[in-house]
DNA sequence: GGAGTTTTCCGAAACGTTTCGGAAAAAGGC
DNA sequence: GCCTTTTTCCGAAACGTTTCGGAAAACTCC
């Protein structure tokens, strides 16, 4: 479609504008309503003039203006991605755009774009979590990253209308859901390894206590232990703050009240790369005189030296089942609130029998 | 506000509806024309029934439709990032990811807010890149990840008058510009450096033939062995499509081609990977007995046996400047339609004179 | 105190859709 | 041929903004 004369965008002058439906019309020669309607595949209208329509429009490859049509239709076929880490920080990132991809991917399969928005404690105070909803009229929200003390958690429990669901946060609702891994089993599955290998004084390195996932994680921990008849023991459990340098003072921390510790499973592989590093310094060979399981399998374990051995988290996996149960909540279909994802221990290198002598 | 009567959205029902710009007028007793040109700074409302406004919009937390905005200003605010390699291989992705996150923290500083899109070759098949854009009214895109065989890329230049900006594709035209690293520069100063080093016989593993980014760096190597009155000898150059086993394939070939080789520079840390394995197998020792440096500087870098010395780009700066120079663009400002960003030089451990004997 | 200016406000159209209610046209029935 | 039913189409309102052109009100000036 050409249209007479140039409007204009910033400096770029624009000649060939998109079609709108009222070309259509004009070039078919009915009215806007007929052409909508054809379209959108309502019956009361012939089908020989519906085709005529339909390749007309392809013809000018018109396609709808998806602002006017969510104006009225309240609609936006879009839904929002908040992570509140998505920082720079290439090691942790890798986690999350891994999850981006699978919101990606099935958000696209079912037909919704989606808007990212990346936020901080400091954005949260601006502009609350219902303003960014809102003012970019999204139909639900992703959120990943949250922790237990930021702002819009709260604000997501209470305005829990909004269709929103969350990553590894254990809250659901009438409209508010969420999708995690198993992690009670995780770091059983951990535990249990490391006692087939004849372990018996295994250490554990959480995340921190704020955080929903890291209480169920100490409970695979203590059930790991009790099924094999070992007491558990608090003082072998440090917070490591998912930080390297943390895992690196956990253990230090754990290791001199414990000197007798020969295996230890943290809560995330950061973690773990922190741990070996400190055992590296202070001497220890892994997994020769100390085993090491870490949890999530991001890239760098495979390439580290002992290779990681660590639970797997499908990650990829985790993003696409959020999207999906975010727009079955959208679209009003009837959907569990709660999906708890599988993941498996991959065995390499840095968890193994003690050696002899 | 709370209306009257509830709407139906899927299962939800809204009985909070955000105010709108009437809402505002009626509250405060002027029209909705004043209410818009209060809110939107004009000159020609006096200050007192615009704070009085102001002061209720606050209160009512208004914030104005952007679908309704957009509509009557043919602007979105909005830019699109299509990343074509947008996949579950997390490897690949960490890079990706960095620089998605450099366009989010730059375009939410500018206040546009980032729709994503992710692609493949077999969905260019069906939507084309101006279809993606006119349907969602993005303002401009950023591209990343295409290949010269991709059909967007042609698109992209053909409708020059559309804002959009290239990663790591040089072409710049009326509107579309392309944000790089300096390639030429960084694999010298690897070559470089191995020179310093003692090595003579330097091999250069690099991606494929198409990439623009790959003839550059062919060039910094040609460049660094000339500065050292090296001949070139295209032998010992391989293609290894960027990926851990065209590395690996490459450093075979080249070995059996030249076993006098000590030092392999390679275009990707990818491809080092591989390389740095297949040497393993070799029983080649690193750097003992050959030197490796790689190109990107992702997180495995620093974790692999032993460090890997590579040339670091910045990747966060890359998102961050194409974001940056993309709103320039659609907000008429004049602006270098090429960005070169430096790249720096990382020691580490897996490059090092030759052990003697 | 009236004309001219300035300040302050507003009505209405426009952006591109969808959809309700109804009207025109065609078909059916006798 | 006339009434009824069905099929096919359309006008107009609505969604929530912005903005043009003008009007009312308030000042200024002599």
């Amino acid at each position: 479609m050409i249209v007479a004369l140039p409007k204009r965008f910033g400096k770029f002058e624009v000649f060939y504008m998109s079609p709108t439906i009222k070309d259509i019309a004009k070039a078919a020669g009915v009215s806007i309503t007929t052409v909508s309607r054809a379209l959108n595949g309502y019956p009361d209208v012939n089908e020989k003039t519906r085709s005529r329509i339909k390749k007309l429009a392809e013809k000018m490859s018109y396609h709808p203006n998806s602002q006017a049509q969510s104006l009225v239709l309240k609609k936006t076929n879009t839904i929002g991605v908040i992570i509140s880490e998505l920082t720079r920080d290439s090691v942790k990132a890798a986690f999350s755009f891994e999850v981006l991809c699978g919101i990606s991917d099935r958000s696209s399969e079912l037909n919704y774009d989606i808007i990212l928005f990346s936020t901080n404690p400091n954005k949260q105070m601006n502009k609350t979590y219902s303003d960014l909803c809102r003012e970019r009229n999204v139909d639900g929200v992703i959120l990943k990253g949250l922790k237990t003390t930021d702002p819009y958690l709260r604000e997501v429990i209470d305005q829990s209308s909004f269709p929103s669901v969350l990553i590894d946060i254990p809250v659901a609702g009438e409209g508010v859901g969420h999708v995690t891994t198993d992690n009670v089993s995780g770091v059983r599955d951990a535990v249990r390894h490391l006692i087939q290998l004849g372990h018996r004084n295994i250490a554990f390195i959480n995340g921190y206590k704020e955080a929903a996932i890291c209480a169920d994680r100490l409970s695979g921990y203590m059930l790991g232990l009790q099924e094999a008849d070992i007491t558990y023991d608090v003082s072998r459990v440090e917070d490591g703050r998912f930080s390297e340098e943390g895992g690196a003072d956990a253990i230090s921390k754990i290791l001199s009240r414990h000197p007798e510790t020969t295996a230890v499973v943290c809560s995330s592989d950061i973690m773990a790369l922190g741990v070996m590093k400190e055992l590296e310094q202070m001497g220890r060979v892994i997994p020769g005189s100390i085993s090491v399981i870490g949890f999530d399998d991001i890239s760098i374990a495979s390439y580290t030296t002992p290779k990681l051995t660590t639970v797997r988290q499908e990650k990829y996996e985790m993003g696409y089942q959020a999207a999906q149960m975010l727009i079955d909540m959208i679209e009003g279909r009837n959907v569990k609130h709660k999906i708890v994802l599988d993941n498996q221990l991959i065995i390499r290198e840095s968890a193994d029998r003690l050696q002899k002598g």
